[in-house]
DNA sequence: TCAAAAGTGTTAGATTTACACCCATGA
DNA sequence: TCATGGGTGTAAATCTAACACTTTTGA
């Protein structure tokens, strides 16, 4: 192969993931104690190196697929970090992305494998390097989108309640909604449709469980929450 | 230094700007043909390689510098554009920026000297490997950008009519805006200050002169057009 | 029987949109 | 004198936000 480029400098890269979950009306993301030098010890999000032969988006996916052994995940980028001083080590540029996953979709026990721990976004401590910014870019963003389009189902079980939906709308906006309103709002999107079953559960009475219908949403995409 | 990621691979960075201008009512960027191989003689971005002592963000500025000469410029990040097979050269991972100028402060001269033009958004051509996707991508972060914080003075002189700044505002949403609805919300924004400057060139009658008061949105930053 | 969550409509207030005419001036 | 762009207020319509009680059932 002809090489063009041979007087510039090459960079490491790597790729770092803010992954999303949805327990105990807490929004959580997964870290974990890095297990390698610099840094080894210190809380941080889960990341890789990108390979040569691979995407970007495609280092990611990867990266996500070793952690959770999940494939097909919602996946966004978040930016590239570049500081000169973000690597103890050596220059490493990082492109991070946020994945939004459905927290009974990761196994439990591979979870303990690769040591790391579901942690409320309101108290992720300090993390290596500039993770935590990472983190901070990573909720921003995906509550805005959360705001236009219909992605908040991807933290949800299948079916769910309209109680458990607002509980998520209300955690990731951060701020209290009013229940009539909220399902009134619902009611006008058709791709999110009353299914027959009844959660007996969480309430006593009993709540109708809920589910998206993607197809329906493709049809008339008026997402609005 | 100590190497700490020695089995991994490098690669290529460079930085790619999209810089946005307006003029005769038009949003335009900057694009030239390449000047070097591969893909000599393509229309394309202006851009550069990311140097091992720079962050990304220093890369940004410098490359804006080197085509305009000016600097302090407003950039943000689109993201990092990694697929593999972008440039046909060798692997490079580029990480594009979308700047905001007033067209005055770029001298014409220095323009066509480093062999660039001014071309309406609406008119780009196929450019070289993915950058009409950066443009696309960038166009819409400027717009969101605009619609939410008061950064689109910085595509007008210091001085401007309230029917530059509404053109302006009609060109990047895509739609026409009503000059009372639109002279009523520019009222309530106090940092939007009239001088009792008048501009005799655009009208007969004249036309009052506005200039942004930075400090006064600082101290009540309550932006909406 | 009572605690706990599910479910359901209406109204006031705020925001947004639509709309038409007179003014000043240079050509 | 007339063509051109500058400048101004009101009212209808839409959207948003506030609000309280009844139902069901497991413990």
């Amino acid at each position: 192969m002809t090489t063009f480029y041979h007087e510039f400098q090459k960079v490491l890269l790597s790729v770092d993931c803010i992954i999303f979950g949805f327990d105990e009306n807490k929004l959580k993301i997964l870290i974990g104690k890095r297990q390698m030098d610099p840094g080894r010890g210190e809380w941080s999000l889960y990341g890789g190196f990108v390979r040569n032969d691979e995407s970007l988006d495609a280092a990611a996916d990867r990266t996500l697929y070793e952690l959770t052994g999940l494939r097909h995940v919602f996946m966004r980028q978040v930016g590239a970090f570049g500081n000169l001083d973000r690597d103890p080590g050596e220059r490493v540029v990082s492109v991070a992305y946020y994945a939004l996953i459905n927290v009974r979709d990761y196994d439990d026990r591979l979870r303990e494998e690769h040591g790391v721990e579901w942690v409320d976004i309101e108290d992720v401590p300090e993390l290596y390097s500039d993770h935590n910014e990472m983190v901070r870019q990573a909720r921003k963003l995906m509550q805005r989108k959360m705001k236009t389009e219909p992605v908040g189902f991807k933290l949800l079980p299948d079916l769910f309640t309209l109680t458990q939906l607002q509980r998520l709308y209300e955690t990731v906006s951060g701020e209290l909604l009013d229940k009539r309103n909220f399902r009134k709002r619902v009611k006008e999107m058709d791709f999110i449709e009353k299914t027959d079953l009844i959660d007996k559960v969480t309430s006593k009475r009993g709540a109708a469980l809920f589910r998206f219908n993607k197809k329906a949403y493709k049809e008339d995409p008026n997402f609005k929450l």
